[in-house]
DNA sequence: CGTAAGGTTGAATATGTTCAACTTGGGTGG
DNA sequence: CCACCCAAGTTGAACATATTCAACCTTACG
């Protein structure tokens, strides 16, 4: 173990928090922070890996197209595992920081043997991965044959999932992102994403701070959770 | 290899093209093999499995949402490993049929077995996942941000990467799935997919049969791909 | 031959985007 | 400490465009 320490400094203790991580044995763990590193990153900045593991924070993949069209395609927080070994296919994304956060980077030869030799880290990766696609199968119905209030409400239940959301009140919402960035993420524009959210605060179905805009209680999950799933009746046609 | 006969009764050879299994060692193939099962399935059949190997056809998990809006999240084609074991996640998300097709169901436990067993099963595993991965992270940038014109391209050329359509010439693709399909996978409406179409037909890019509909040649895959890529100039607008 | 489903086309509508102006909050430097 | 700046966010009006709705054509199939 002395190793360990060595090549990771500073584990810090919000690794023994991350879900993948709580899925794996002892032995497992010590055997993967040995060939890790510990990799801090902010806002806007490129992250130049092929594979790791959120630590902290909020990272994305940003795809870049023709006429200054600004996509994130994915977004990654603690215990998500990030995989662009074959960035190839796509020169145009680019993994990339959304605020202040910290990864291990690891590498991939090492960890596909270690999951050869334990069951447990196989297991995990497994469940990560179908974790993870089944995000991005959901976020693809979202944009696929959502409309913009719809989208907006499933964003923040999204959001609600993640692992630091779990911490606070279950009805509220400390954004993670910039509503910029929600707005890169489900495909519209930052004025629709406005309006959406003023819409849902008209109709008192959401709650926000007065003066910091990050944090929105949800007032009725019930029907917010209709319209995110796209069933909702005409509730919020009236308030139109 | 008695065993695997008599398990998998009529192993089509078309198993031995697909991508995934060329990556496979002959004794893999055999452990794999021992374990599974055979299973045909028809347009509109929902296919009831959680783990397996596409090997000829295609098929898409298919999500609904209220007001009759259906979506074709993910499209599947030979070579494809479709993994739906936590389906739990999402219940209005269904495996479906988009046309006759064959595919091997495989036990998770064993495969998980397998894959620990031999470092080629794991690899080939990973590179699966990395590729079917980056189709839908590529998917969710098309639908997000580019035009129904540009989408229309993008899904040409996805469906020109196909094992099937590498079998004919190199500008020619026989759809594999209806245009109302197309329509669902892009997130649009059939007029607007026959439209979209139209805009290209007349512009000179594509072309098509007479009668058949299913074949579409592309007359200028340079700019066709600038099309796809969200960065193609003026070219089209004239022609509007 | 008649039906049904897929596909196409046109006109009217609904709705997200664009553009511009404005407000707000956080940081910097004098 | 305040003035200043900049990015983020908001709002309204005009615009562009995908959808809706309806009619119609085509093909496959019993």
């Amino acid at each position: 173990m002395t190793d360990v320490t060595e090549r990771v400094p500073k584990v810090p203790p919000l690794v023994e928090m991350t879900e993948f991580w709580t899925d794996l044995s002892p032995e497992s763990r010590a055997e993967i922070l040995s060939e890790a590193q510990l990799l801090d990153f902010a806002a806007g900045e490129t992250i130049e890996i092929d594979f790791g593991l959120m630590i902290s924070g909020t990272a994305a993949i940003e795809y870049m197209v023709g006429n200054g069209r600004r996509c994130l395609v994915e977004l990654f927080h603690s215990g998500d595992l990030i995989d662009l070994c074959r960035r190839e296919r796509r020169p145009q994304g680019r993994l990339v920081g959304l605020g202040y956060g910290s990864m291990l980077v690891l590498s991939v030869a090492d960890f596909e043997a270690c999951a050869r030799h334990h069951a447990d880290v196989l297991a995990a990766y497994r469940r990560r991965v179908e974790d993870q696609t089944g995000r991005l199968r959901d976020h693809i119905n979202d944009l696929a044959v959502k409309t913009p209030l719809e989208r907006i409400v499933a964003v923040l239940f999204e959001l609600r999932r993640w692992p630091e959301a779990r911490l606070g009140e279950a009805t509220d919402i400390i954004l993670p992102i910039l509503r910029k960035d929600i707005a890169a993420y489900t495909g519209m524009k930052p004025e629709t994403v406005s309006r959406a959210l003023r819409r849902l605060l008209e109709a008192g179905l959401i709650r926000s701070g007065a003066h910091d805009r990050e944090t929105i209680t949800l007032i009725d999950p019930p029907v917010l959770r209709q319209i995110a799933n796209g069933s909702a009746s005409k509730t919020l046609e009236e308030g139109r």
